[in-house]
This record gives structure tokens, sequence and C-alpha cells, in this order.
RNA sequence: GCGGGCGUGGCGGAACGGUAGACGCAGCGGACUUAAAAUCCGCUUCCCAAAAGGAGUGUGGGUUCGACUCCCACCGCCCGCACCA
């Protein structure tokens, strides 16, 4: 009796088929049925899928296969985030057509996830490089401006002078451009930013009702907005000579309790009043070229000492008579928070001590430990920062001394206010989002500059503005730039000579709708209401924690901007989020210090590594994420060949929990290919035996169907909750059961058992390894399709079980067990389990004192 | 510096305050086989030859009849943000 080995390579494609025909995953609306609208972050078209799409969409197409099952109307689109710059890298590297290149590698990708075997409704697919997407974005940023949600200013960016374009500050390495390895600039360019800012409070305000977010991402958003409550105080400013000057200087501060230990004042270098005196004075201007030329990254931030340079200026101490604080411009002050100026107050912050004692500034505490020496609230290298503690108290502050922080910042606020000098106010840390990228490879942002009129949106039945495809990349910078009719337009106001805008949108805002486009992909209008109103917001969003504040902040902010052109009504794009973990994999590298693939290394059973045909020893290194530069990939497309799409996916889900990492290991995936014959020989010697369609169940066949409709209960219970690897260790617990099952001898009753268990266990790993389901499937006779079958229901009366195994302790010390009826009472187990030898032993001739029984579950029995 | 998280066998990891180590991987022993692969059965936290027993969830304390779980302190690792006034 032998049973053939389970062949994916043929049943796979053959139930890819029946789907597709049968168009099983097909979603329209339907107001007779609930929605369940599942997303995955949709792919960049690099070329080839990797193992975290793998490992991504397996867990999005579960849950989608499960929901559907359990009667949602589910939506599951899938497209490409398909603007950017590896698609213009591949132009300049290798002289393809950045269209060209994107489209093959979407086909490319397209095959392999079909592949996978994925529920999706392709025929929802997008790629935001369409000009059917991206007229959309262009139409609906014509309504943004209207709204007053857009503005055009000049702003501080990462200029790489070779390649002659902004970069991302990701894109800076070490204060050098990525590509081109030249310094990198601080330069002033005109830039479209989106005013994100005008949400900021909102958009804090509302995560607190993301309850279906992991409170790690809100967390990270939270602090990202960077709310903080301060004072905006105003100085009088006077001359060297002490002469009034007309200009006022303001600053931001939280802490100004500490107005008393103000010994300076500082500007940024781009503060308009440096700049003021950067044209009048020579130094001032070296002083600012000197920081423009300071890298932007976060190392050269961390090293840069603190630097500043006198301006000439006094500011007039609002509190202390006659006191006179010295102005300076300082590399340390940021432009683009609060006003871009500070009072410094060296005894109690780091940055101004460390200011103030290169420069010898004095430094005058003013907050201290209650009942402290004076002396010792003299201050070294370390400002006092300790404001938050009930004994902090104010010293030296005059009208302010003894009293808390806290009520010191109340004091000075309502006096400020009163001066009319100062204002509470609520500074948000967020930026505008600035959207424009010199880049070809992108949605044209849809404006005309003309010298007359100035910037105009294109009128929107000119949308949308398309892309050129006769452009080179033989030279550096934009080539719609340098193309030679594209930007030449009639202004649409006065109809003289004007240009277009060559600018195109960063891609994440391409990346801020398209789950609202995937609603109704072919409407006319960007999105359609109907079809928002049913299906948005998406009920679970599935996707890797880097986007944790970049693309889910300009999504939320997107949707509030669309409301306020009226294109919906809902704000929260994501009802509920999951950051899955990331895919990793040892590393391998040979003598020379070169990265060697896992295809092409060879684990010897000691744990060490050589190369596969070289023989030479390798270094085998800790796992780390799949990247490329290691090597250290493993191929989806291979491994699907080789074990299929089932065994990848299950591999995926097992184990580790899905918010971790997981390790890619080749004797998991073999685990994994090796339960799924196990599954398929269960499947086979079950259909083959008989069924009695009625007979007598005995105590096996009992225990067996309890064990499976548990485990159908604890499986759904798990995928409600996204918990993967607990779900399958369940299936491996009702397999396993099963098989035991199938070893005895074959009673009429138990066989009835077997064959309800197989079934169950078949219906519940079907989200899991769809393909191997329908075979199983039909093997048992049934004709329909999983796919489109509903999700089985437990029997409640096999939920809990008839006896319970209870855990026995004396002194807290387990001892024993024994078991007894579930409805056995308090009283009976006490009388029960004192009785028992171990129970007498461990006693001895001690009194017992109390016993604890917990029914069902433990008995404790405490002696003296 | 600020904020957050995590420490459980050889490994990945289970465990409503109630039998710590489910399930998988690796390992060991056995069956089947001429043999290998595949498969099946059993064992597998540590100490003690076994049993009985003891120890055990980073360390030290606490709460509790009972703590991986709750509280306090410490140690270690990871992540996010960062001259944000």
């Amino acid at each position: 009796m032998t049973t053939e080995r389970y062949n994916p390579g043929e049943a796979e494609p053959k139930w890819q088929a029946v789907w597709q025909d049968r168009e099983s995953f097909r979603a329209a609306e339907d107001s007779a049925r609930p929605k369940y609208y599942v997303l995955e972050m949709f792919p960049y078209p690099s070329g080839r899928i990797h193992m975290g799409h793998v490992r991504n969409y397996a867990m999005g197409d579960v849950l989608a296969r499960y929901m559907r099952a359990r009667g949602f109307n589910v939506l599951h689109p899938m497209g490409w985030d398909a603007f950017g710059m590896p698609a213009e890298n591949a132009a300049i590297e290798r002289g393809v057509h950045p269209r060209s290149w994107t489209y093959d590698n979407i086909a490319a990708m397209r095959r392999q996830l079909k592949s996978m075997g994925l529920s999706l409704d392709w025929s929802r697919e997008i790629a935001t490089c369409d000009p059917d997407y991206y007229r959309h974005e262009q139409a609906m940023f014509v309504d943004f401006m209207a709204a007053g949600l857009v503005e055009r200013r000049t702003a501080m960016v990462n200029w790489d002078p070779v390649d002659r374009t902004v970069l991302a500050n990701e894109q800076v390495i070490e204060g050098r451009g990525w590509r081109s390895g030249a310094l990198v600039e601080k330069r002033e360019l005109a830039q479209w930013f989106l005013k994100i800012t005008d949400y900021s409070r909102e958009l804090l305000d509302a995560l607190d009702g993301l309850t279906g977010w992991p409170d790690k991402v809100r967390l990270m958003q939270r602090n990202w907005i960077g709310r903080s409550e301060g004072l905006r105080l105003s100085f009088d400013l006077v001359d060297a000579e002490g002469r009034p000057l007309p200009d006022k200087l303001v600053v931001y501060t939280t802490r100004h309790d500490t107005i008393f230990g103000a010994t300076f004042c500082a500007l940024s270098a781009d503060h308009p009043l440096t700049r003021e005196q950067a044209e009048l004075l020579p130094e001032v201007a070296r002083f600012r070229r000197e920081c423009a030329a300071l890298g932007t990254s976060e190392e050269a931030i961390e090293r840069a000492e603190k630097k500043g340079l006198p301006l000439g200026l006094f500011a007039v101490h609002p509190f202390r008579k006659g006191v006179l604080l010295p102005v300076y411009a300082a590399n340390f002050v940021l432009m683009a928070y609060g006003e871009g100026a500070i009072f410094g107050c060296p005894a109690h912050d780091q940055r101004d001590l460390d200011f103030a004692r290169k420069y010898g500034l004095p430094v005058i505490p003013v907050v201290a430990r209650a009942g402290s020496d004076p002396a010792a609230s003299e201050i070294g290298d370390t400002a006092f920062l300790d404001a938050e503690g009930a004994d902090a108290v104010m010293i030296n502050s005059d009208f302010l001394n003894g009293m808390t922080v806290p009520q010191a910042k109340e004091e000075i606020a309502a006096r400020a206010e009163a001066m009319g000098i100062g204002q509470r106010t609520v500074n948000y840390r967020l930026r505008d989002w600035g959207v424009s990228r010199q880049r070809y490879w992108g949605c044209p942002i849809p404006v005309i500059h003309c010298p007359a009129c100035g910037p105009l949106p294109v009128p929107k039945h000119d949308l949308p503005v398309t892309l050129p495809e006769d452009v080179t990349f033989d030279a550096p910078g934009n080539p719609l730039d340098r193309h030679p009719t594209w930007k030449h337009v009639a202004c649409p106001q006065c109809g003289g000579p004007a240009t277009r805008e060559t600018d195109t949108f960063d891609t994440f805002v391409d990346s801020s709708w398209y789950f609202a486009r995937f609603c109704a992909p072919h409407a006319e209008a960007p999105v359609d209401h109907d079809a928002i109103r049913y299906w948005m917001p998406v009920d679970q969003y599935i996707g890797g924690i880097e986007h944790a504040i970049l693309h889910l902040l300009y999504s939320r902010f997107y949707m509030r901007a669309m409301k306020r052109t009226g294109q919906m009504d809902i704000v929260e794009p994501f009802s509920s989020l999951f950051t899955q973990g990331m895919v990793i994999h040892q590393t391998y590298r040979n003598a020379a210090g070169e990265w060697i693939l896992p295809a092409d290394t060879v684990i010897r059973d000691d744990g060490t590594a050589v190369h596969a045909t070289t023989g030479e020893p390798l270094v085998v290194g800790p796992a780390e994420k799949m990247s490329k530069s290691k090597k250290n990939v493993i191929d989806p497309e291979e491994i699907i060949a080789r074990y299929g799409a089932d065994t990848a996916r299950w591999f995926m889900l097992s184990d580790t929990p899905p918010e971790r990492d997981i390790e890619w290991t080749e004797s998991g995936v073999e685990g994994s290919w090796r339960f799924v014959q196990r599954v398929w020989r269960l499947v086979g010697e079950t259909a083959r035996t008989g069924t009695p369609a009625t007979a007598p169940l005995g105590r096996d066949g009992e225990a067996l169907r309890r064990a499976a409709h548990q485990a159908l209960h604890a499986v759904g219970n798990d995928l409600d909750h996204l918990r993967f690897n607990r779900a399958i260790a369940r299936i491996y617990e009702l397999a396993n059961a099963i098989q035991a099952a199938l070893q005895r001898p074959a009673e009429p009753g138990l066989k009835r058992a077997i064959r309800e268990s197989v079934e169950i266990l078949v219906q519940i790993f079907a989200p899991m390894m769809p393909h191997l389901a329908e075979e199983c499937w039909r093997a048992l006779g049934h004709s329909g399709l999983l796919a489109e079958s509903a999700w089985p229901k437990a029997d409640p009366t096999l939920l809990a079980s008839e006896t319970a195994t209870i855990a026995i302790q004396v002194n807290g010390k387990r001892r024993d067990e024994i078991v007894l009826p579930v409805a056995a009472s308090a009283e009976e187990i006490e009388a029960a389990v004192l009785r028992m030898d171990n129970v007498r032993r461990a006693v001895g001739d001690k009194t017992v004192r109390r016993v604890v029984v917990v029914p069902g579950r433990i008995a404790n029995i405490v002696t003296d």
C-alpha cells in the first residue's frame, strides 16, 4: 500500500487556474454582507519578490481566506509602488528606459506572486506610474492648492552638487551623496510643501482612537509629532552702545521658570536677524557659510562642537533691571524648531552649559533641591536637569524663590502675558512635507510657472501632465529640466510663454492614497464615494515597522486632506495595523572576507561551513536581515520550485510570532515540507478506509472528536488575533492525535471520528496551505472548493472536557496529579487529594492548615 | 541624552497569577530496508547510575496558598528619536 507523494508542482498551478477561472476572489460591494478589507503594503517593483514579501503576503492571505470563510465580503487587492529612483539608476547604468524596466519588473513579480497562490482580486491591480493613476493624484493636488493645503517656499535641503539633485536624509551617507560620493551641501531651494502641520494636533489626538494599532507605532508617531507646551517670549534689543533697536527678539522656551538663570541668547545661523547681521559683518557671513557646509547627518551633528559668534546685539532681560544678555549666532540652534532662537540658561541645559563654558559666560543656578546647601547647587560640567522632582525649588530668582518649577512656570507665563511680551504656545516638532524631487521617474507636479502670473496649477482639463518618453540619462540632473520642448507651455492665465514645473512628487505621495483607489480602481473620479463608504477603512493593514512614521503618517494626513477637498468622509485609513518582523539568515564569508551565498554554502554536521564547490572553509556569521550586500538571501522562486508555495507559506507562519524576526533555515523548511507530505498521507489513508455513516463512538473516538473541535475553536481564536505560530502548533497537535488514532485497531466508531477530524484538519490549515487543502478536500470526496466554503463550526458541547487533570501541590510544590470529573466539587477534590500517598508523604506529621482548591486546575495543601 | 521593548532548554518558541518548557528544529535510541533515502515508534531542562528527591524562566528583594506572569531595585541586549530649547 504505497501512497503517492504530494506533488505541489502539479497541484498548485492546477488550483490557481481553478480559482482564477471561477473568479473566486473577485470582490464586489454587497450591502447585505459585512465587509473586510485586508491589505498588505504594496511592493516596489524591484524585479523579484524576496522572502519579506512572502512573509508579508502569506500573513495577509491567511486573513483574507479565513475571513472569507467566516462569511465576510473580503477585499484583498494588489498593486505596485512603481515610481522611484532605482528605475532611473537602471536607466543610467544599463540604458533601459525607466518605464520598460518598471513594467518588465512588474510582469516578473506578478508572475511570482501568482505562484504563491494568494487570494487576490487581480482585476483591481494598479501601478502608481500609470497615468490613469497619477492623473488623479495631480487633480487632487490642484484641489489641495485651492484648499490652501499647498505652499511653495524655500527650504534647506541636502543637495548633491555632482548629481545635481536633492537627496533624502537616508541617501546621505557620512556627509556624502550615496551615488556620486560628493560632499553634500545644504542648499536653499524653492520646494512644494503639503501643509501636514495644519493637522499636527489632530494627527496627534486621533492616535488615542487607533486602538487597533501597536502601541509602539502610536508612540513613535506621538514622539515624531512632538507636542510641547511652552512660552513665546519677546526681548527688546539694544546695540553695543545700549541704543534701542526697532527689532524684537522672539524665543521659544519650555523652561521659562529658569528665566533668572538666562545669561545669553542664541539664534540659528539661518535666523532673519543673523542674515541681517551677515549683510553688515563679514565674520557673520563666514559663520553662516561654515554652518551650511556642516553635514546634516546625525554623525556630523553628534561630533559638532558648540560654536557661536557674538552678533554685537544685546537682549534686555525682562525681569532683571539693567541686565543685558549678549546675542550670539550659534550652530546648535535649529531654525526649523520654535522661533529659531533661544535664551540660554547654562545651569539647567547641557547644551547651554557647554556653550557658556566655551565662551566664558556666567552660570547662575536657579533650581535646587529644597533644603540643600546653596554651595551644593554650584554647577560643574553637568547641568542640573531634575525639574520634575517634587523637591526642586527656585533659588536666585527674585519673586519666584521658593516656588516649585510648575509654579514658577505659571507665574512667569502669567506675568509675561500681562506685560504683553509673552504668549503661552503649543509647539510641534512635525514639519511640513516637502514633496518636490528633481527626478524624472515620478508623478509630474501639475504646475506652470509664468514670469508674469507666478506659479499656477495646470487646469484640470489639461490633466494628466504625462512624462515625456524621449528622455536621456547621459548627463547628471533632472532629464525633465533639460528636455528640449516638454517644459515650454503657454501660461494658462495670460497665454504668455511659461514653463512647467520640472520637479516630480516624492513617491510617498503615490502611496498615501492607493488603498482608497483600490476601492474603485477604474472610477473616473480619484475615488468613488459609494465604494469608499462601503470598503474603507482598511480593516487590517500589514507591513514593515520601517513605515511606522513616514508612510503611515502621510497616509493619515492625506485622508484628512482628501476630506477637506470633498473626496471622502473617512479620516483614519487603517483601523488595525500589524507590523511584521523581518526575515533573517546566517551570513557566510570566505577567508578573503567576501560574502558567500547560502546556495553556495554547505553546513557540516559540526556547524562549520565550507564553500560548496571550492571546499574552502567559511566563517559563519550571525543571522541578519536578508540583504543583497551580504548575500544572505534565499530566492523565493527557487524555494517554491523545490517545495511549492504551501511549504514556503507554512514555514513563514510557523514557530516565530509574526511581529518578530524569523530566521530562515534549511532544516525548518524541510520540516514544513515533511508536514505537507504527512498530511497528504493522513488524508490518503483516511480516504482509502471506508467510513461507516453511523457507528457508536468509543472512548478513543470521543476523545479524538473532542481534540478536533477544540483545535478548530483554538485555531479560529488564534487567527482572529494573528497568532499564526500558535495556530500552527495546534494544527500539529491535531495531526499528531489523528495519526495516533490511525495506529489503533480500526473500530468503526473511531474511523468515523478520524474522518471528521481529518476534515476539520484540512479546513483549518486551508488558509495557510490553500493548494494542499483543495487537493485533500477533493481526495476526501468533496466536489466543492474550500476557497469558497464556510469555516466549520465547533460543537460547543465538545469544547469542555469531561475530566480534568488537577495538579496537586503541597506548600506550592508540585507533588502529584489526579484525574477527576470536571464537575467535581472543591470538597470532593479536597477529600480525594488528602487520601493520596504522595500527599501524605509530603505532609508527613505536619498539620494541614488550609487547602486551596481551584476546581479543574489545582489543589494546594498548606501546612504549618 | 530622551522614549519604548525584551531576557524561558542546544535553537525558534508555548504557558487566563494555578502541572514551566506545548508545537517545531536539532540530537539520541529503536523499527522497517540487502543498503540508503523516506517513513514509523520512543527519549530529549539541569543535578544524582535509576528511583525517590533536589534545582530551575537574567540577578537580588517583595506581594501571594501559589509568580515566567504583579511590584521595587539592579545587570544585559534590542529598537525608535535626537543639539527639538
